[in-house]
RNA sequence: GGGCCUGUAGCUCAAUUGGUUAGAGCAGAGCGCUCAUAACGCUUUGGUUGCAGGUUCGAGUCCUGCCGGGCCUACCA
């Protein structure tokens, strides 16, 4: 039995997310837990929300809300549209937790310790009108390049030139329009990453089973121009976590919040205390530590691509230049974008299927089997309503559901509800157990690799090989001459319903559940083929369930197709 | 502009990392079955691997150039 770390990229507070973030790191994440659990490790699943930062802030003024009450508020949503979406963290967290307060302030004192904290001075524009700095973004004004009157402090996205704010002509405050802006001193902490380049780099080099997504973004960083840049850790904002060096007032810090990057990823430790105080668990250090308990840990982190850099350096420069023992991420599995019918999901715009919409309209199972069937794993991928509703009614209720539902009402009619006994198996089951056996282990080594899709065409290989021997088979048929054999036949395809739950179970949870609960047991992961065709008796009674997955209908297809063809309001 | 990723059947994806005749699922066509959610099974049509060169006994895979799509580019997160 191992022990596995899972952390999901915790999603952002400002707003609902929708099906693209989900499958960019939670499902992925949560597949890949039910899995390990299933096969009888011990697993923490971490995920939380990531609250602070200038978005946040203005989400919660655009509400009408006081910031701390807006994200209190967004959390319950997520933490329920997670629940919703049968995500099974441990713990759902929060990065504006106390403990992740003093963590974060630990971190940095430490880091202060090892001569990695250096503090620069630097000229920011400040609006009057918002009573804020600015960040880059949020400035826009007339081009000086091209004449674009809405380019960027950062860039001009008309001609894409990089930009000040103070080359902008007639800036302005994007926030407010306010054109009553200066320049202002302020003093920040920069993170000395450059002085962390070589460990990172020898850190990274030692990554050689890394999927290139994730090891080129790394090496791109440290190597383009002078190499691995100092990092600004704080910001001038009212929401956020308290710069103190430990639980010590930091000089010249006061009224600043630690930068929202320098703190999230420090909330999958932080994470694994609140779990601790909410009573879940009782040693949070055995999984982070490695000087008490954390050294045979395997810790996994899932997240989308654009997440890497602060996954691959900010976050271990944190922990490698703390000079404690904290356990470093083992395996980085990231993942691109799943687009929606020819255009990018977006959350500003509001384009695509949010997750609160995508339950309204269909159960949970729906949405986890497509999404992680299609996951963006080699490059982005599409979602259209018409893939979707052909491979939802196909693979879940032709091929699975289908085949629950023939086989239990057929043996209901001929057999009563009861395991038949009587006949024995023959050369078609032994044929059938060495093929299932040889497919459960390829599916295994999928899962195990977490190569989601080719885990997921595995699975439904699986399902389909019932159909074939059915077919095969005929109990129907062979019922009017053999009874005996029929029997031997029914009980044997009854006997796949509860070894499809227990594979099934990590991408269908529910109707997984319903499958087993059918045939009166829970899912639990086989042993093997040959004993898992054998665990179900003559004798044993089931009830034929309810349809699993009802089909989508063109009309609900064209429904929701034009339902969700503009942006959310 | 720079870096990286990507382009394979109508659609979604494979191809043991340079090795026989490029494979699956869906969609399409034909046949079969009648237990089942008009479901299932079998057979089958379909490819100049974006384009043009090059290296090699051999290229979807490596190199060069071009064309298209994507991500990042450090103060959005």
């Amino acid at each position: 039995m191992a022990r596995i770390l899972i952390t999901s990229a915790i999603p952002y507070i400002n707003g609902i997310k929708h099906l693209g973030n989900l499958i960019g790191s939670q499902l992925p994440a949560d597949l890949y837990a039910r899995y390990m659990r299933a096969r009888g490790n011990e697993v923490l699943f971490l995920c939380a929300t990531d609250e602070h930062g200038t978005p946040a802030e203005l989400a919660a003024a655009k509400a009408g809300k006081p910031v701390a009450e807006y994200c209190a508020e967004m959390w319950q949503v997520q933490d329920r549209l997670g629940k919703g979406f049968r995500l099974s963290f441990d713990h759902f967290g929060r990065s504006s937790s106390p403990q992740n307060h003093k963590l974060t302030q630990h971190f940095a004192g430490k880091l202060a310790e090892a001569g990695l904290i250096r503090e620069v001075s630097e000229k920011q524009v400040y609006s009057n009108a918002d009573g804020r700095f600015l960040p880059d973004r949020y400035i826009e004004g007339t081009c000086p390049n091209c004449g674009y009157d809405k380019a960027r402090g950062d860039q001009c996205e008309n001609c894409t030139k990089q930009l000040d704010p103070t080359d902008l002509i007639n800036p302005r405050s994007a926030i407010s329009g306010s054109t009553d802006l200066e320049v202002r001193e302020t003093k920040h902490l920069y993170l000395r990453q450059s002085a962390m380049r070589d460990r990172l780099r020898e850190w990274i080099d030692s990554k050689t089973d890394w999927p290139v997504l994730t090891t080129s973004i790394a090496r791109k960083w440290l190597d383009d121009g002078d190499g691995l840049q100092d990092r600004g850790i704080t910001r001038d904002l009212d929401w956020g976590i308290p710069v103190k060096k430990g639980d010590q007032d930091w000089p010249g810090m006061e009224g600043k919040v630690f930068y929202v990057w320098f703190d999230a990823p420090i909330e999958y430790i932080a994470c694994a205390a609140e779990w601790v105080d909410a009573g879940k668990g009782d040693d949070w250090e055995r999984w982070w530590r490695t000087d008490k308990g954390a050294e045979d840990v395997a810790y996994v982190q899932f997240m989308g691509k654009d997440n890497v850099p602060f996954h691959t350096l900010s976050f271990p420069s944190t922990i490698l230049g703390s000079g404690e023992p904290w356990k470093l991420v083992d395996y980085i599995k990231s993942f691109n974008y799943l687009n929606y019918d020819g255009g990018q999901f977006s959350t500003s715009q509001g384009r695509g299927v949010f997750m609160d919409q995508a339950l309204e309209i269909l159960p949970p199972d729906y949405w986890r089997w497509w999404l992680l069937s299609h996951a963006p794993e080699t490059s982005d991928s599409e979602f259209t309503w018409e893939a979707f509703q052909q491979d939802v009614n196909k693979d879940l209720a032709d091929v699975l559901g289908n085949f629950v539902s023939r086989i239990t009402k057929f043996c209901r009619s001929k057999f009563g509800e009861v395991v038949p006994e009587g006949g024995t198996y023959g050369p078609q089951e032994t044929a059938l157990i060495a093929e299932l056996q040889q497919r459960l282990d390829r599916y295994q080594a999928h899962m195990d690799a977490i190569e989601v899709r080719k885990a997921a065409a595995e699975l439904r290989a699986i399902w389909v090989a019932g159909n074939e021997y059915l077919q095969a088979a005929g109990p129907w048929t062979v019922f009017k001459e053999d009874p005996d054999r029929a029997a031997a036949i029914t009980r044997f395809a009854l006997n796949l319903i509860p070894f499809y739950a227990g594979l099934s179970a990590p991408f269908i949870p529910d109707a997984a559940a319903t499958m087993a609960g059918a045939m009166g047991v829970e899912p639990t992961w086989p042993d093997s083929a040959e004993a898992a065709l054998h665990a179900l008796p003559g004798g044993h009674p089931f009830t034929v369930p309810d349809v699993l997955f009802a089909k989508i209908a063109d009309e609900d297809r064209e429904e929701w197709a034009a339902r969700f063809s503009g942006v959310r309001t």
